[in-house]
DNA sequence: TGCGCCATGATTGTATCCAATTAGGCCAAG
DNA sequence: CTTGGCCTAATTGGATACAATCATGGCGCA
């Protein structure tokens, strides 16, 4: 049985990083260790383990007798982080896809319909995601896959911005390419999968990086 | 100026950072708080957010209500993360190499001059870390940087058992290869470095993955 | 009026104390 | 002799109290 975390810090860690992720707490943001104890009705101390649990996983910045803030990326830290992706990601699909059963490819196929027929942004968001990181389920790489993990953590609420920007039609490209990816999938076919996917994320980063209107 | 660490807890993370690497604690060994606290005439405060900050690196396991741990990695995971290098260390390496400037690469071909005549296990590890490392330097990509660095802080200690099994004769295809790569560097053949690094990586990775007798 | 300095309040960093949990040994029963 | 449960000691997790640091605002002065 767990039932919920055991550990107090663990709670608020939680806690603070769904904020992040629904954008509740918006990047910029001043974490104020004494109000999130309130919060909690904790005291500071697994507050202060909570902020240094997220500091590593990159969603928060801590700055020593200053404070903590929601972390805050930068254009050229934005476009940075979709590169190390374009290298990590397709090695994630190209272990799985050959290890995928057929319950999980329905499961992506259905994913990807569900993507393509909703108008809600975090509706989108979320299937997106889903359909990623289910897609490199099988991959056998723990490391890997926590790493990918945090990645779409740190970058949800530009996703978010950017998504929002691009409207509902501006998805037709993302569409096609998962599209073009499940087929890829359903052949068991790794290498153009992990192409697609790289081109996938390519394409994304070089058009995140000409918004300048989201940093 | 900076002097030192301002904040204990940096200092105390330091102080445990260095001593895994070096070896000093070596990989399952226990991390008794108040025993470092003691050591570091400091609360256990600080020390437990110094394991916090070690756990995010990898280089301590954390276990609620159990305790710390200097992190034991299975073979498994050693080949995980050299897998993960396989494809990131290339790419730093193909953004760096237009970059670098030609002091760069007289330092590094002395480091690889250097590596090539020392016949100590602890110098060897120390001028290969360097001039890997090094060669990035250029890349302008800070996080991936951080990242690289992190994955060789954590494979130091099986690097070392794995240099020491090999022995100085052992190391001759790492010469060859770091002679190779200096040449690609200096044309400035980015495809070509990169995929040498990839090979050479992949190497290590290989034989590592067939020495039982390191786990 | 603008700049720089100092004081005061707010906030973070650390020490000490107490509670909760776990690990290991001892004893008893099978 | 082995095994299961309990009990005690050791260790970690958390709360409160205090110290150190930083930021903000007002004051004086050029």
């Amino acid at each position: 049985m767990d039932g919920g975390e055991s550990l107090s810090s663990g709670r608020v860690a939680e806690a603070l990083r769904q904020a992040i992720l629904t954008g509740s707490l918006a990047p910029g943001s001043r974490i104020r260790q004494e109000e999130v104890a309130a919060r909690f009705a904790t005291s500071r101390i697994p507050v202060r383990e909570a902020l240094r649990q997220l500091e590593a996983e990159g969603l928060v910045t801590l700055v020593p007798h200053s404070g903590a803030w929601v972390a805050r990326l930068d254009r050229a830290e934005c476009v940075e982080m979709y590169r190390i992706r374009e290298r990590l990601e397709p090695m994630a699909l190209g272990e799985s896809v050959g290890a995928l059963t057929p319950e999980d490819i329905a499961e992506l196929a259905s994913l990807a319909e569900a993507i393509e027929s909703t108008p809600d942004v975090d509706d989108f968001l979320r299937l997106d995601r889903e359909f990623h990181l289910r897609s490199y389920r099988r991959a056998n790489m723990p490391r890997l896959m926590s790493m990918i993990e945090r990645f779409w953590n740190t970058m949800q609420q530009y996703r978010r911005a950017y998504t929002v920007l691009i409207g509902t039609e501006g998805r037709w490209a993302v569409h096609h390419e998962h599209r073009l990816l499940m087929e890829a999938i359903q052949r068991r076919d790794r290498y153009g999968a992990e192409e697609l996917l790289r081109l996938h994320i390519r394409r994304t980063r070089r058009e995140l990086a000409t918004r300048t209107d989201i940093f």
